[in-house]
DNA sequence: ATGAAAGCGCTAACAG
DNA sequence: CTGTTAGCGCTTTCAT
């Protein structure tokens, strides 16, 4: 390994000379300047990140904390969040917590403020506390995408509107003429998806539509999930037209269950979902859903994250910043209908 | 941010105890190790790995070289991998090469051996002579799913026998009694799916069965690039009853084009890919496959490294490992189906 | 415009 | 058993 004083001696300079050159700071003379640039060529020289990370006081890196980055919600996060990162020259860190608070806390005691300079943390069940203390410790803490804006983390968030998500869901169904519509909501533990569903019974509620509790369900937010609710939801009621599901894991879930319910998508049920991944557009029928600014959503974040470090402001000293994205907007495509007058009675599988 | 020496005074030793008591090394007397142990507690101490890996000389992350995490298979593979790291104590840092050379270059240049111990590549369309020097630097590399057991790649990987999975795949069609098979084979430009393609050549062969070139075509690996050649394929090829895909996403792609074409899968025709990624289960009608042992993959690609860094081999010193997997094997699911004797025509969509 | 020196937080011999 | 002493590779005042 050629470290910064072998480059030195090679241009017949000292370090800080070096130094000075590669962050193009101090006031270096062209022809030393130009010595050294070829030094370093010659050796193949890089700087050491995690000496210069201990001589800054900075680290290099952040820390994204999610519960299972093979959910495929996340990848697209992340992709987004490792571009911003970089812009910043910030490498990034992948925490899989696995919905264990214990992992989260053994991340965020290792290498939040030693090895990662910040942390973002998407829903990946992890305890406030721990975050809290993380924050304390001097590493700032932003939640990606937070879903209740009227339960305030108490930490610098992002937030996306997602009761007009499910506001926008449901009256898309409404206008179509649905009107006994079921709902699939996930999470029920965390309570996560709760303003999703607030939105959708508000929506219902506006159109002077009443939500029969009987065809409500929670369920895993997954795709089996979804697929074991819808299959118990529309056998136990066959007069659903639609489906809301407050993620589209489950909503694909719902999808699968009614073909094998033997009812048609969108001609026999309609299926909404929240978020759009990739998933949405790529599965057949084609997933009508609300689409979430993933991207931006990522972008705020690590803004924000790098406000907080620039300004080593400890969020103790202000009220929590919140940040909030554009609001998701409607996606319409093939999984959503008319209802049929007369429905095909619901074959069991 | 408390220090190793603030503990120490707090403790009434110096900070090669601490040290001593932190990592169980030294012989330390019980009672001072209480003592080191509460004022470790007291402070909330957490050792700070960038000065850590300075002083040790290694580095605690190992790098994972993707093009991008949102492709759909990469996620499950890098959740394997991250738990193999943290046995051994490594973060993993996810770099997005976006299949650009140069962003792998760049990554390569300022994380490996200085920020990471290690690289992991998966397919990630990098220059083969990066990879070399950034070995020659003192980072070892791992190629983790090398596909090509005839063009062995110059450096420690682990392989993945991808021909047995194209032979797997193809002669599962040809059991059921299909004659007339088209192939859509991905990444032309990297051929890195030649093996899988000749695995279903060898097949054919083997059954006697001729392709055609006009049955086979390529496809970017996506589930857009198999919907476009499979609709291609299947609308001038009508006779083709069944199709064998060089991967999953494509495949997927190739039944929503059957759809879309009023082909039902597999009563009109048979679907396989290759992977079981797993979208592959979760879509309708379920895919079937070849299961290629993800996380195998992982868990073997990070013990390899694992001992390149250990034994801190050159790979110029040695003939370049290659570790095998576990084969693959067939996973029989819904898209596949003896051919009807009696082909609907295909009508245009 | 360049050099000397101190130190970031930690580990690793070696002494005692 | 515990303390002393040197760094790891880099940055950063402060001199010159």
């Amino acid at each position: 390994m050629t470290t910064i004083n072998e480059v030195a001696r090679h241009a017949g300079v000292t370090p800080a000379t070096v130094s000075n050159v590669l962050r193009s700071r101090g006031r270096v003379g062209a022809e030393t300047r130009q010595r050294v640039l070829d030094a370093i060529d010659a050796l193949g020289y890089r700087p050491h990140l995690a000496a210069r990370a201990l001589a800054e006081g900075r680290a290099p890196t952040l820390a994204l904390m999610v519960s299972s980055i093979a959910n495929p919600f996340y990848p697209e996060f992340a992709l987004a969040v490792e571009r911003a990162a970089r812009a910043s020259g910030h490498f990034v860190i992948i925490c899989n917590t696995n919905e264990d608070p214990l992992m989260g806390r053994a991340y965020l005691d290792q290498i939040a403020g030693t090895l990662s300079e910040g942390v973002l943390v998407m829903n990946a069940n992890l305890d406030f506390a721990d975050l809290h203390l993380t924050e304390a410790r001097g590493a700032p803490v932003v939640l990606c995408m937070w879903e209740k804006p009227n339960d305030p983390p108490g930490l610098p968030s992002v937030a996306v509107d997602f009761a007009l998500a499910g506001r926008l869901a449901a009256s898309h169904l409404i206008e179509l003429g649905h009107r006994r519509i079921g709902a699939i909501v996930g999470s029920k533990v965390s309570g996560i998806h709760t303003p999703r569903y607030e939105g959708f019974v508000a929506a219902m509620k506006a159109a002077h539509l009443t939500v029969h509790a009987e065809h409500v369900r929670h369920a895993p937010d997954t795709v089996q999930g979804g697929y074991a609710a819808a299959h118990e939801l529309l056998s136990a009621n066959p007069e659903i037209t639609a489906l809301f599901a407050t993620n589209d894991l489950p909503a694909l879930g719902a999808i699968h269950a009614a073909a094998d319910l033997g009812l048609a998508v969108p001609g026999d049920l309609s299926v909404t979902g929240i978020t759009d991944i990739q998933l949405a557009r790529e599965s057949r029928p084609a997933l009508t859903t609300v689409a979430v600014p993933t991207a931006e959503a990522a972008k705020l974040a690590v803004t924000l994250l790098r406000e907080l470090i620039a300004t080593g402001t400890r969020p103790s000293d202000m009220a929590p910043v919140l940040y909030e994205t554009s609001p998701p907007r409607l996606v319409v495509r093939a999984s959503t209908a008319p209802p049929r007058s007369a429905r095909r009675p619901s074959r069991s599988r």
